[in-house]
RNA sequence: CGGGGCGUGGCUCAGCCUGGUAGAGCGCCUGGUUCGGGACCAGGAGGCCGGAGGUUCGAAUCCUCUCGCCCCGACCA
């Protein structure tokens, strides 16, 4: 195609209000525009990707024999009250009336209008297993839309769900995706991990989450690699470091003292001159309904952990009124000493402990000397968030934590769905059975977001070539010098020919703006046409690393497309 | 939902504190010169200063309200 004829806004400046590179990037490229927070434009080399991103997980998901469909982004609330999630999604679902007052809904995903198909039409066992999917709209209210593309009101997702006969097929169902997302992310150029997830409010069993390391992420993975061990930090578990000093010895007896204004653990700390470690942080949780929860001083509640040890979908902090009514004492106050009225589970980081200081749930004052299970009984239970400089549990690798971006999401949903909306079909002897779930999501636009966080340099976007909107773009340096401009429209035809996706830069600037806004929209390839034509020869600019070679100019087309297959 | 910041030609921003006829650079249009890393010269177009109300002889500037956007936290299949 050619440049002078196409819509390609690149800018010369930074966006004011990009913050993240793939954002600043791809406004600047000319690949995306905002419309509203979180609400984005995809310009025509933004669409170009994710036409290119959405072939190929079309391609690996036809191949693991998953059936393409459409469902309506517009869902009545009715499918959702079956399942239960018209109230759980609470105000992350857009919701809206039509003109006779019936409620309905933007979809989030499509658990339920799938299920709703499956109950339908599915009679016979005969016709299980089944894979279905969809690559649409999905629409989430997000409370804070951030960086870019990142975190979104609407985006594309790949959505999938599996029906099986049993927990095997399921397995079955959920290998097939595994490894069909490992081609995906793999021919997408990515580097990312799959790590082992929380299944949250979807009420699955197993789950894992393909995650791209990135500072532009939101959520944390803990990696120990020696021995293999990837999960999101939410779930992780692991040794924490030792206490930093050892517990004072002997059977000694709990004894109030007074602690005038020391509320926070450090504060504490610092008045008794013990670190972090020797004391007992109390945090009052409400999920059903409210539980003291105690941790090492120095660790962090893991909210997950929790409300999967409670059976929630979420716990909260409680308020301080509500804890002053519990305790007769403010939350800088609190311990497990003498509390009778609610659950008191204790992380296993405090199991073996003696001696150690909390709250006296007085005001002002704490206890030292306390001993769990001596002074205080407590169910013992994994509650702490892991941390970096943890030690993995059974190798003692060390922990490394990082950030990183979500770009794929498998679950084992289990009977949630096909239970609670009547799913049923006869088996080989003619009995009802319910049928298993799975679901398995992939983010579209994340994949070129990440993908651009992942490459780039000062100069621009360094895309993968299988996801680049163009394989390559021949440069004339003088558009103005007719030899240049022919030969430079010949590469362009022989490219096309090959079956490479070229850009033939054709505008009328100067070859500095050329070179720049090339570097800037970051097609992996260019061929640059110039003064060493008329030794017949061209230049072939690899984006990566900037390198370059000459080539005779009746064979750059042929280079470019070995190196784009290749690639 | 808490905290912070910002809304002025297409873009990046100055002007606001201390009220007095709206600016710069880039981009855009015309003509000319240029042509290997965001050229130069000459001429030109383009802005109810986010919106509403108020104070004032006079408001981009001061006050009140409102809308929008960004960032941090909370939240988040």
């Amino acid at each position: 195609m050619r440049w002078s004829k196409l819509f390609i806004p690149t800018l010369r400046e930074d966006p004011a209000d990009a913050e993240v590179a793939s954002h600043r990037l791809m406004v600047r490229g000319g690949y995306i525009r905002q419309l509203g927070a979180g609400i984005y434009n995809y310009l025509f080399l933004a669409q170009r990707s994710i036409n290119k991103i959405v072939a190929i997980v079309r391609q690996e998901m036809d191949a693991i024999g998953a059936q393409e469909m459409l469902l309506p982004a517009l869902n009545p609330a009715e499918v959702w009250r079956e399942s239960g999630r018209w109230d759980v999604m609470g105000a992350n679902m857009f919701r809206l009336k039509d003109r006779w007052d019936r409620e309905l809904c933007l979809g989030m995903t499509h658990e339920e209008v799938m299920t709703s198909i499956a109950r339908g039409e599915l009679r016979s066992y005969k016709q299980l297993p089944q894979i279905w999917y969809q690559i649409q709209t999905k629409f989430r209210d997000e409370p804070r839309p951030k960086s870019g593309l990142m975190r979104v009101r609407q985006f594309i997702m790949k959505d999938s769900y599996t029906f099986d006969m049993d927990a095997a097929g399921l397995d079955a169902a959920y290998d097939l995706h595994y490894k069909a997302y490992c081609r995906i992310f793999d021919r997408c150029g990515l580097e990312y991990a799959a790590v082992e997830a929380h299944s949250g409010s979807m009420g699955g069993s197993q789950s894992h989450e393909f995650m791209v390391r990135s500072d532009a992420g939101e959520d944390f993975v803990a990696v120990a690699p020696k021995s293999g061990y990837q999960a999101n930090l939410e779930k992780a578990e692991s040794n924490p470091v030792p206490p930093a000093s050892a517990d004072p010895a002997g059977d000694l007896e709990p004894e109030e003292f007074h602690t005038p204004g020391r509320k926070t653990i450090a504060e504490v700390a610092a008045f008794t001159g013990l670190p972090e470690t020797s004391q007992i942080k109390s945090l009052v949780m409400v999920g059903a309904k409210p539980v003291l929860c105690l941790l090492r001083g120095d660790h962090q509640l893991s909210e997950t952990k929790l409300a999967g040890l409670l059976g929630v979908n979420e716990v909260r902090a409680a308020h301080p009124e509500e804890i002053r009514d519990w305790f007769a004492a403010g939350a800088g106050s609190l311990g497990p000493v003498g509390v009778k009225n609610m659950r008191v589970i204790a992380d296993n980081a405090l199991r073996g402990r003696i001696n150690m200081i909390c709250g006296a749930n007085k005001d002002d004052y704490h206890l030292r000397n306390v001993t769990p299970g001596e002074d205080f009984q407590a169910e013992f239970h994994d509650l702490r968030q892991a941390a970096s400089g943890d030690t993995h549990a059974e190798t003692g690798e060390p922990l490394e934590v990082f950030k990183a971006v979500e770009i794929g999401h498998i679950f084992k949903l289990g009977y949630k769905y096909s239970e609670s909306m009547g799913l049923r079909v006869l088996n080989e002897d003619g009995k009802e059975i319910t049928p298993i779930m799975g679901s398995y999501g992939i983010g579209i636009e994340r994949i070129l977001s990440v993908a651009v966080e992942l490459y780039h340099d000062k100069d621009g976007i360094v895309l993968p070539a299988a996801i680049a909107p163009f394989d390559v773009v021949i440069t004339p340096v003088n558009n103005a010098d007719a030899a240049q401009r022919d030969a430079a429209a010949k590469l362009h035809d022989e490219c096309l020919a090959l079956g490479l996706d070229a850009l033939l830069d054709d505008r009328d600037e100067r070859p500095g703006v050329k070179f720049k806004d090339a570097d800037l929209i970051g097609l992996p390839y260019r061929i640059t046409v110039g003064k060493k034509l008329v030794d017949g020869k061209v230049e072939l600019v690899t984006r990566r690393g900037k390198t370059s070679v000459d080539a005779p100019v009746a064979e750059a087309a042929a280079m470019v497309h070995r190196m784009v297959r290749g690639s």
